[in-house]
DNA sequence: TTGAAAGCGCTAACAA
DNA sequence: TTGTTAGCGCTTTCAA
C-alpha cells in the first residue's frame, strides 16, 4: 500500500529505462527484446516490431556497460598519445577515432604528457577499463607498463615508429631512415655545413644520430645539434637559431625535429635578415597542414598520419571481432616534401 | 577428472583474475577485499596487508565496467568537440582530461565534424555508455540530441559561449561581445574601413554581426564579410586577402574568426607587400600559442581554453559526486592581445 | 523462433 | 571490522 516494492532489499540502479522495461511493455522476455534490438533478423516481424515500438515509447538507450560486461566485449579503444595541443599526432587521432565510430566502437583518450611516471598510472587505468583494444603512439620500452599490458591479453597496436620486437601490432615507419635521407637530400643539394634542432625525446633523437651518421659517412663535419629539451615551441626555434648563428656562422642547412621548430628557426632568419633558402636550407618534420601555403612554403618531411590511424583502426577492429590479423606490422613510410626552404 | 569444472553451465568471461581470486588468495570475502582495495581505512591492517599482497601476487587490476555497473558510476566523462587537428578546443580539451584523471575519471572523446547528423548518432552512442558527465563544445540547439540528453539526466556542461537557456551547466564567454569589442578597439585606433573573414559557423557568425554594427553604430561604412565556408585553413585566409584587396582597396583593418585564417592574410599581406600594420591591421582570434613569437606578431582574441577545461571538469566532478553545483554558470571573458598587428 | 536460468565482476544494503 | 545476500542490466547457454 506504500506505493514502493515489497521485496526487502531495494537497490537503486540508475533509475533508467532497461530492457526489462521495455520487453514487459512489448509483452515478450527480456532476451527476446535483446535480440530485436541487436539481432533483428533472428526475431519474427511481428515481435520485432512490438519491441522497436516499445523501444521508441520509452525511448529506451541500450546501456552498453552492463552489456560489455555481460559479453566480455566494451567496444571502447584506448589511445594513449603525449600531447594533444598542436601535436602531429592528432590527424591520426582524428581518423582513428572516425574509423572506429563508424565500426560502432567508442575512443577513450589518454594523455601520457611525455612522462613515464604517468603513462604509467594511465595503462593501469586504461587496462581497468577493460577496453578491446589499445591504441599507443610510438614503442613501448620494457618496464612495468609493457608487462602489464602483455599480461592483461588485450590486443595492443604501436605506431608512429618501428622496431623488431613490437608488443602485438605495429604501424609505423623508420625514424633512422628519415634522417638519414634527409642527409642525403641536403647534401646532394650540396648543402656541406649541418646542424640539427631536437626536441628531446627519443624518436627524434633517433632520427638525429641518422642523419649525424649520414653527414659524416658523406665525408661532410660533424652536425652541429642543438637540443631544446621539452620545450617544443616555435620560441625554442627562435632561440635555437640565434645560437646557430653565433657558434655556426657557416651553417648553410639545418634539419628541425618538428614543423614548429623549423617556423622558429625560419622566423629567426627572417628576423636577421639571412636569405632562405640562398644561405640556408631548412627541414621542418610533420608537415602541419597550413605550412604549404606560407611563403616561403617549408620543406618537410610528411609522415600520412591519416593512414596510421585508419589502418591502426582496421587491426584492432579485426581482432576485436576476435578475427587473426595478418601480417600485424605496416611500414607506412615517409616523403620528403620539397618546398621553398631547400 | 577432466580437470574443467563439475558445474552444468559454464561462461567464460574474460579469464583474468578476478577480486574473486584476490578474496580467496587472501582468504577473505570479496566484499572485503573491495574494501581493501578501494577503502582500505575500512579494513584492518592485517587483513589490508593479506590483501594487498595477493593483489601484487596475482597482478590483478579491477574491472571498472564491473565495479561501474554495480555503482551506477562509470566514472567515465564524455567530450564531444567538432574537430581535433589544429582546433582551438583542445587546449580545453587537454585541461580537461588532465584535471579528470588526476580524480580518477577517463575521458571519451567523440567528433561531432561540425555535422548535426553526425552529433546526434555520436551523442546516442555516448549515452549508452553511461557517462558520469558529457561536456560539449559549445550549445546544444534545441532538437532531438538536447531533448534526449535532457532525458538521460547526465550532467552536461556547456562550453565556448553563453545562452540564457543552458542544458545544465555553462562555462563560456560572449562572441557578441567580443565582435562588439574588437570593432570598437580597431576604431578606437583610428581605422575606419573594416573588413572581417569568417569561417562558416554559428559562433563566428555571432561575432561577425556584432563587429557590423558595433562598425556601423561608430559611424562608419558597412563592413565588407568574406564567408569562406567550411574550410578553416591558411589557404582560405589568402584566397580571402586577394579578393578583399580587389574589392575594397581602401581596406584598413581585418577580423578574421580563426587565428589561422589571420595567418593566411597576413601571408598574402605579405606576399603582396603591403604593409602591415601601417596600412592594414589585422585581429585573429584564438591565440594560438606560437603566434606570440612570429614577426610580425599577430594582434588576436585570447581565450582560456585551459580554465574552460579545468571548470569544467570541476564542475562535473561535483556532480558525479553527488555534490550540488551552485552557481553553474561561469563566464571567463576574453582579452583583445595587441601585438605587432594592429 | 522464443524463453528460463545463470552468470559477467563488482558493490550496496543489511546483519552480525 | 567482517560477512551474507542480492542485485546492477545485460547476454550466454541450454532447452523447448
Amino acid at each position: 500500500m506504500n506505493g514502493k516494492n515489497n521485496t526487502k532489499r531495494s537497490r537503486r540502479g540508475s533509475g533508467a529505462i532497461t530492457l526489462r522495461d521495455v520487453a514487459k511493455l512489448a509483452g515478450v522476455a527480456p532476451i527476446t527484446a535483446s535480440r530485436a534490438v541487436n539481432t533483428p533478423d533472428q526475431v519474427s516481424p511481428e515481435v520485432l516490431k512490438k519491441v522497436l515500438d516499445a523501444v521508441h515509447r520509452t525511448g529506451y538507450v541500450p546501456n552498453r556497460i552492463a552489456g560489455g560486461l555481460a559479453s566480455s566485449r566494451s567496444r571502447l579503444i584506448a589511445a594513449v598519445v603525449p600531447s594533444t595541443v598542436m601535436s602531429v599526432f592528432m590527424e591520426t587521432i582524428e581518423s582513428l577515432n572516425g574509423t572506429l565510430f563508424d565500426a560502432g566502437y567508442q575512443l577513450m583518450l589518454g594523455q601520457s604528457g611525455y612522462s613515464v611516471a604517468r603513462e604509467e598510472l594511465l595503462l593501469e587505468a586504461v587496462i581497468g577499463r577493460r577496453p578491446d583494444g589499445i591504441f599507443l603512439t610510438g614503442i613501448l620500452p620494457p618496464g612495468k607498463s609493457r608487462t602489464r599490458l602483455l599480461a592483461s591479453g588485450i590486443p595492443v597496436v604501436e605506431t608512429w615508429d618501428l622496431t623488431p620486437t613490437p608488443i602485438d601490432m605495429l604501424v609505423g615507419f623508420s625514424h633512422s631512415d628519415i634522417g638519414r635521407d634527409v642527409a642525403n637530400f641536403l647534401m646532394a643539394k650540396g648543402r656541406r655545413r649541418l646542424a640539427l634542432v631536437r626536441a628531446d625525446d627519443e624518436r627524434a633523437g633517433r632520427r638525429a644520430t641518422a642523419f649525424a651518421d649520414a653527414v659524416v659517412l658523406g665525408g661532410q663535419r660533424d652536425v652541429f645539434v642543438v637540443n631544446v629539451g621539452d620545450s617544443r615551441s616555435l620560441r625554442s626555434g627562435r632561440e635555437a637559431m640565434v645560437r646557430i648563428l653565433v657558434e655556426v656562422p657557416d651553417v648553410d642547412a639545418i634539419f628541425c625535429s618538428s614543423d614548429l621548430l623549423a617556423l622558429g628557426v625560419m622566423t629567426e632568419t627572417k628576423a636577421q635578415g639571412v636569405a632562405v633558402p640562398e644561405r640556408i636550407a631548412i627541414v621542418g618534420f610533420g608537415d602541419v597542414p597550413f605550412l604549404a601555403d606560407m611563403v616561403p612554403a617549408l620543406s618537410t618531411v610528411r609522415i600520412n598520419g591519416a593512414d596510421i590511424g585508419k589502418q591502426s583502426a582496421r587491426f584492432l577492429i579485426e581482432r576485436a571481432e576476435g578475427r587473426p590479423v595478418n601480417p600485424c606490422v605496416i611500414d607506412v613510410g615517409f616523403s620528403i616534401v620539397e618546398r621553398d626552404t631547400t
